[in-house]
DNA sequence: TAGTGATGGCTAA
DNA sequence: TAGCCCTCACTAC
C-alpha cells in the first residue's frame, strides 16, 4: 500500500530496528549484489522518507535510496537469530542481531551519493508529512497549470507523497471537481485540501491504513490523542497492521455503488493511466 | 487453483 | 506509449 504515509513509517521501523546499529547487507536476489557490497557492514545513521522514496543514511555519506512503486514490499521483523530463510525474490536484506529487513519487488533501489539525494529530492513537491514543506510551492505550480486538479495532485513534482486513494478521497471531501484545471483553483481551496492532508495523512502513518471517513477520522484522532494508537510498536515487531478500521472509502474502487452522500452512482475513468472515482453530483463548481 | 488488478514511476522507444 | 518490477489480496472457476 506505497502511498507517502506506507514510506513514513516504514522510516520509522527501519530506524526503531537498524538505527546506529552496524547492519550486515546482502542481495539474496543477487540484483542489487554490487549495491549491497557497498553498505555491508556499516552502521545506519538514519532512514527518512520524502514523499514515496526512502533514503536511508549509511555512515560514510552512503545512501540506499528505495522506491516500492507499485508491487515492492520492505518487511522488517524481529528475528530469533540462527539462520533465516529467503521466502521470494528478496532483492535487499538488511539484518543485525534482532531484527530482519526484506525489500522485495521495488521500482528502485540503488546506493546513492549526498549529491543525488539533493537531486532527488528536489524534483519531489512538498510532502504534507514533513514539517519542513511549502504548500506554496504546489499551489505555484497547480495555479499555472491547464492540467486537472486529479492529475497535479498525483504529480509527484507538484504534492510528494499523494496517491490514488488520497487524490479521491480528499477531492471529494472538499466536493472538487477533479477535473477543474488547476489554474481555476482557488488558494482557499488549494489550502484546504493541503490541511486536511496533513492531518490525515499522520493517520496513515499511525494505523498503517489509509482513513479518511469523518467517523473513522474522528475515532482515529482521539486514540492518537489518548496515546492508544500503538501502532509504531506493532509495527516494529512486526504485527499486522491496517486491520484497526474497516477499509471503507467515500469514493475509492466503489464505482456504481451510490455515493454515501448523494446517493448518485460512483463514476470511473482512466485518467493520465489511473482510475479515477467521483461523485459528478456532489463534485461539482468547486 | 489460476487469473487479475493495483495504493507507481522509471526507462526505452 | 509499453515494458518492467514480480507482490499480494481478491475473484472466478
Amino acid at each position: 500500500m506505497p502511498e507517502g504515509h506506507t514510506i513514513h513509517a516504514l522510516a520509522g521501523r527501519l530506524n526503531g530496528a537498524f538505527a546506529a546499529s552496524a547492519v550486515a547487507v546482502s542481495s539474496p536476489q543477487g540484483k542489487f549484489a554490487d549495491g549491497a557490497a557497498l553498505l555491508d557492514g556499516l552502521r545506519l545513521v538514519d532512514a527518512s522518507a520524502w514523499g514515496k522514496h526512502l533514503f536511508a543514511e549509511f555512515e560514510g555519506e552512503r545512501w540506499l535510496n528505495v522506491h516500492l512503486g507499485l508491487i515492492g514490499k520492505f518487511s522488517v521483523m524481529a528475528h530469533p537469530g540462527g539462520h533465516i530463510p529467503v521466502e521470494g525474490q528478496v532483492r535487499l536484506r538488511l539484518l543485525n542481531d534482532s531484527w530482519v529487513g526484506d525489500l522485495r519487488g521495488p521500482t528502485v533501489c540503488a546506493v546513492v551519493t549526498p549529491q543525488k539525494v539533493d537531486q532527488i529530492r528536489a524534483r519531489l513537491g512538498p510532502d504534507p508529512l514533513r514539517q519542513d514543506a511549502d504548500p506554496d510551492l504546489a499551489l505555484y505550480r497547480i495555479s499555472r497549470s491547464a492540467r486537472s486538479i486529479a492529475e497535479l495532485l498525483m504529480d509527484q513534482a507538484v504534492l510528494a507523497g499523494v496517491g490514488n486513494v488520497y487524490r479521491c478521497e480528499v477531492l471529494f471531501r472538499h466536493r472538487v471537481d477533479p477535473f477543474r484545471p488547476g489554474r481555476q483553483i482557488l488558494p482557499a481551496t488549494w489550502r484546504a485540501i493541503w490541511d486536511d492532508l496533513v492531518s490525515l495523512m499522520p493517520l496513515g502513518v499511525a494505523f498503517g491504513q489509509i482513513v479518511t471517513m469523518d467517523d473513522q477520522v474522528a475515532d482515529a484522532m482521539a486514540a492518537v490523542a489518548d496515546g492508544s494508537a500503538a501502532a509504531t510498536t506493532a509495527a516494529v515487531t512486526g504485527a499486522r497492521l491496517g486491520n484497526r478500521f474497516e477499509r471503507r472509502f467515500y469514493l475509492y474502487r466503489r464505482t456504481g455503488e451510490p455515493c454515501r452522500v448523494c446517493g448518485r452512482t460512483v463514476r470511473t475513468q482512466l485518467l493520465a493511466g489511473r482510475n479515477l472515482f467521483w461523485c459528478g453530483r456532489c463534485q461539482r463548481g468547486r
